[in-house]
DNA sequence: GTCGCCCTATTTGTATTACTATTAAGTGAC
DNA sequence: GTCACTTAATAGTAATACAAATAGGGCGAC
């Protein structure tokens, strides 16, 4: 009861989680600066109303992520930002709405670049029976799509599009970049203003690269894109 | 007492990490299948001979590492691959000895290729004053090192020159990946035969053209030295 | 007086237990 | 036969008790 209620109210899933989420807000925000020591346990646990437990859940959770840092009797310090792992899909969720949003999306661009082209590549030489047809379906969705619009159906199927490439490289460390990527997909076209061109095109040009086997073709394709992505960039130049 | 023994005996850290390893190397080893639900909390606990909490503190691990997933009343089953979290450290280390070690360094080559070239061009355009000065440092470091070879220095040296250009690209999402590929490489180090040559003058190329701001330099330079080091790749081609 | 060792208090880390919520499946009524 | 309600099983949460580690201070010896 109360349970369902403080899900849609505050997007609660569980008591550390929630506690969590406010202590990394206020380190990604810097509201509390970088090798700063955070309060002891027992402070901590009477500012959020919580048991020991959950406040020792979350501060594990934190430093799963990278953020904090125990130690026995000096206490739990945050660390440097150099540590704090952005590749998470919670972290990136607890991201929008502190920091410049938009050089996030550069930064976001900018690891597209370097992984898009090489992922295309890889897939083309690498996909299997299995995955080419599914990226064929795929992309064919993304054909009937972009003809009569819709932008919902359009980012999922487009976000599906890349996920394969990914998955089709068939590169273990390709896999995991396939999410971080989607999770930062879904992030930005909830919280920015970019209206997408389909580019129906550029896409056509990887999907028939990669069904081609072709590797050169489909890096270049991929890169064209990403280019045709980077010129509708909302701020920047 | 009994601690301190099994540490030294089974590199034992904490309860939950050993089981959560144990159960680790059975599903990466496949011995357990993709998809496959493992059996209820109460007979795990009975096999390792754990707390309920232990055994739930491992599940939780491996969770969070895109292993495991949890339904109530279906129970735990093992995801499948493409929800592997590769990039993970501990993973990376449960992962020795158990794949084929060279597949996994050829795709530990792959990702190298499209990082590094990348994240060169990025600091050569936006490393600031100081970290130029640690890279700086470090190159002459290395330069040092690769007269009077001693390759457990030169390694070291070696892995934060590469790690410092992927602090100094100012992108968020490269700082992960710094720490990323620095475990691939010690783990490769240490697991495979590979005897570095010391490619002192492809790191002068990069390191002359990140500190000259030449980003399409260092990224060919890096491109380079890549391509040097697949040569010398063990048993491939 | 200073150096070094040990003791203690504080803080994190670990494990056991008890309780709660969720859900699939089985049973009964309409 | 179908739908709803109950039930049992399993995961999730929290609180408590216990153990280990370490920094800092105090005490003693040189």
């Amino acid at each position: 009861m109360h349970n369902a209620f403080e899900e849609i109210a505050g997007g609660k899933r569980s008591l550390h989680v929630q506690v969590a989420r406010e202590i990394a807000r206020k380190i990604l925000s810097g509201e509390v600066a970088q090798n700063e020591i955070i309060p002891g346990e027992m402070i901590l646990c009477g500012q959020f109303k919580v048991s020991r437990t959950s406040l020792r859940e979350a501060i594990k959770l934190l430093t799963s992520k990278g953020l904090l840092e125990s130690k026995p009797k000096v206490g739990t310090r945050v660390t440097s930002r150099e540590n704090w792992n952005f590749l998470d899909s919670q972290l990136l969720d607890w991201l929008t709405g502190i920091g410049d949003n938009n050089a996030v999306y550069r930064d976001f661009l900018s690891l597209r670049n370097a992984l898009e082209p090489e992922a295309a590549a890889l897939a083309a030489e690498n996909a299997t029976a299995e995955q080419r047809i599914l990226l064929s379906a795929t992309f064919q969705q993304m054909d009937y799509i972009s003809k009569n619009f819709d932008l919902e159906r359009w980012t999922e199927a487009d976000m599906e599009f890349h996920r394969l490439i990914f998955l089709s490289t068939g590169n273990s460390f390709y896999l995991p970049l396939a999410n971080v990527l989607c999770t930062m997909f879904k992030s930005f076209i909830a919280h920015s203003s970019i209206k997408g061109s389909t580019c129906i095109g550029e896409h056509r040009a990887i999907y028939s690269a990669i069904m081609a086997g072709d590797a050169n073709k489909a890096r270049q394709a991929n890169v064209e894109l990403l280019s045709k992505s980077k010129r509708r960039l909302p701020s920047t130049e």
